[in-house]
DNA sequence: AAAGAGTGCAACCGCTGTCAC
DNA sequence: AGTGACAGCGGTTGCACTCTT
């Protein structure tokens, strides 16, 4: 059953690579390419597993890495994007051309995190260290169960609309009061263009009310000289079939029913969010829906 | 000069989702 | 449909190097 092994694991050698099996690593690529990690190290007569050779491609061969000591702009980028996605790090590496996930990972742990707590800043929460958890922390109430939950992002991206919207407040309580021109403040970058918060992507969105909405329209416009370009896509899930809002239809549906900042929602909630238009995660609807089409799709047809 | 502590980073480990058989 | 490997990711470790005493 199932597939043979990619690699002889007692004939792999192990620990630091020679500059002689490097040669014979970007030989290899630079012939044939990348991609096929579990044929390659044979095909190049290295003693590694696929796996290494990957890993070391990556992280240290890869022509297109930028060398040397990070710039004060990647260090904020980076201090942003982690305060948005946590320990993502291949998300954030993915908007620093040139650094790979490994380097920035290391590098948050060698250097920001002390760079953070110098400024006094939680480098888990992004909150001053002097301030009460409560404060990055929400409590929503269900009408179900009254239980309090306190949501924040140290490590994981939003997964529920109450994360998204404690998200966006957390975004809009960050801009709106100076919080990251006191906080980050050696950060000068280049004006881009820049979209926040964007709604609608997938589906029109009936998360919020109107008010609501003119309340983000306003902030989207505060907010279109601000630094880092997020584009945050939140909507609903990209329309069903017309049946989908039956009654039957919703309760075979993945339902995230809460109550929060007045709303009350029975539909599933598109979570998808893109950076830059790049990378995307989609969440569990939007997989869903593209699961018969990708499987349409060889795996690495890329 | 030597020893111990601290630091930086390459590489490994283990997990998860996807895919091949 | 079930099993197991692959690809990719984040966490952790080990070691070389630097700093401090």
């Amino acid at each position: 059953m199932g597939r043979s092994p990619c690699c002889e694991k007692e004939h792999t050698n192990k620990g630091a690579w020679t500059k002689e099996e490097d040669q014979r690593l970007m030989d290899y690529i630079r012939v044939h390419g990348e991609g096929c990690w579990r044929s390659l190290p044979k095909a190049a007569g290295l003693l590694r597993c696929g796996k290494s050779c990957r890993l070391r491609w990556i992280n240290y061969l890869r022509p297109d890495l930028k060398r040397g000591n990070f710039t004060d702009e990647e260090d904020e980028i980076i201090i942003k994007l982690h305060s948005l996605l946590g320990n993502k790090w291949s998300l954030i590496a993915g908007r620093l051309p040139g650094r790979t996930d490994n380097e920035i990972k290391n590098y948050w742990n060698t250097h920001i995190k002390r760079k953070l707590i110098s400024r006094g800043i939680d480098p888990h929460t992004h909150r001053p260290l002097n301030e009460k958890t409560t404060t990055a922390t929400i409590k929503t109430t269900t009408s179900a169960t009254t239980k309090a939950t306190q949501l924040d992002f140290k490590n994981t991206p939003p997964q529920s609309l109450a994360e998204i919207s404690l998200l966006k407040s957390q975004l809009d309580f960050k801009y709106n009061n100076n919080f990251h021109s006191s906080q980050y403040s050696s950060f000068n970058p280049k004006k881009t263009e820049t979209t926040s918060v964007e709604e609608n992507n997938c589906t029109s969105s009936s998360m919020t009310t109107d008010e609501e909405q003119q309340q983000q329209q306003q902030k989207r416009e505060s907010h279109q000289d601000q630094d880092v370009n997020l584009d945050l896509t939140i909507g609903l899930a990209p329309t069903q079939t017309s049946s989908a809002n039956s009654a039957e239809s919703r309760l075979q549906q993945p339902v995230s029913s809460c109550q929060l900042f007045g709303s009350v929602l029975t539909r599933p909630v598109c979570l998808c969010w893109q950076l830059d238009g790049e990378r995307r995660e989609l969440c569990r609807n939007c997989q869903n829906q593209n699961q018969s089409s990708k499987r349409n799709h060889s795996y690495n047809g890329l």
